[in-house]
RNA sequence: GGCAUCGUGGCCGAGUGGCUAGGCAGAGCUCUGCAAAAGCUUGUACAGCGGUUCGAAUCCGCUCGAUGCCU
């Protein structure tokens, strides 16, 4: 597999494309909102222009009303690709998220299913004491975890504690517990550029989006605004506007430096697993040779 | 030309003699199932010069600049 990962806006898309044709394979797309058929515009789907006749895959395959993460990608992808490798040596993966990249690179530690009745206990718990309350919920129930993690996070102490809850035993005694194996090896290529570069070009594709009709696209999707999906860059900014808290100049403004904040954390997290800013030393023979016939190195 | 008000870090903004407001942006970072999410860290700035004082962003003077009103 080839994993074309970088920030958003660098241009994943038309080098996966051509690398897929290059290979005569597939297109995988790890992308946690791409993935919903209701949005198009704000999410940057691939156009079937630039798809170039390359199947995609998890790309707008499944409703916003739906539950997906991390762990049912990795699930998912897994069994995709066996059938993909059936067919084809090689895979191309690209998107920007990159948890569900490293869930199905790498593998996540498999935990017991989180059922309604954990979730709501921890929610009330939340909502009637807080952060603390989460705090000392966990000291308790997993005192190793409550060491490690960023007590301040309460999505992270949620989450331990939904496990907990559900298993009936610590989450840290489910972690480093799986074997990982995969029967493909992985490559990276994390696409980089120069931050103003960058910058200028994310600028520019959000007054593209909006030329193309983001609003209309957010005013549908208004009445959905509270589902996981919508908490996205580009959807949350219209709803604020509709809401008469952001005017419209400042909507397209308020756009632009959520998406230079969310290509900023996802550098930081390749940076730190890939440590390969475009190294050309590890590739594969034919990685490199396509790479070479692309005019990429 | 006269009178008045004001001048705080990239921006907004509190503070009127001593104990480094705060917010935003920026930068750096964390994260094994909502990840386009969630969270953390990070600036001693008070227009300039001189004076008063043990001590000045805070008081006084001058200079510069801004704004308003008057002529």
């Amino acid at each position: 597999m080839v994993y074309v990962a970088g920030p958003t806006a660098v241009g994943k898309t038309a080098l996966s494309v051509a690398l897929a044709q290059h290979f005569k394979t597939e297109v995988l797309s790890c992308d946690a909102r791409q993935c919903y058929q209701e949005m198009t515009i704000g999410t940057a789907v691939p156009s079937a222009e630039e798809q170039q006749g390359i199947p995609h895959h998890f790309i707008q395959n499944q409703s916003i009303q739906r539950h997906f993460g991390a762990g049912d990608f990795e699930k998912a992808g897994l069994k995709l690709l066996d059938r993909l490798f059936q067919k084809h040596n090689t895979v191309v993966m690209v998107g920007g998220s990159g948890l569900y990249a490293q869930a199905l690179i790498e593998g996540l530690d498999v935990f017991p299913k989180v059922d309604q009745t954990s979730i709501n206990i921890v929610s009330k718990l939340y909502q009637t004491e807080g952060l603390e309350g989460l705090q000392k919920a966990l000291a308790k129930k997993d005192p190793d975890y409550y060491q490690k993690v960023d007590l301040k996070n309460p999505r992270r102490l949620i989450r331990a504690l939904e496990v907990c809850e559900s298993a009936q035993k610590p989450y840290s005694s489910f972690l480093g517990q799986s074997a990982h194996t995969r029967p493909f090896s992985t490559q990276t290529l994390l696409l980089g550029m120069p931050r103003a570069q960058l910058y200028e070009r994310i600028n520019q594709r959000v007054e593209q989006m909006v030329t193309a009709g983001l609003e209309e696209e957010a005013r549908r999707l208004y009445p959905y605004r509270n589902l996981p999906a919508l908490q996205t860059v580009g959807y949350q900014e219209w709803f604020a506007h509709f809401e008469g808290k952001l005017t419209r100049q400042a909507t397209l403004a308020e756009i632009q430096k959520n998406s230079r904040r969310y290509a900023k954390r996802q550098m930081t997290w390749f940076q730190k697993r890939e440590n390969m800013p475009l190294e050309m030393e590890g590739l594969a023979p034919a990685l490199k040779a396509a790479l070479e016939l692309l005019d990429c190195i």
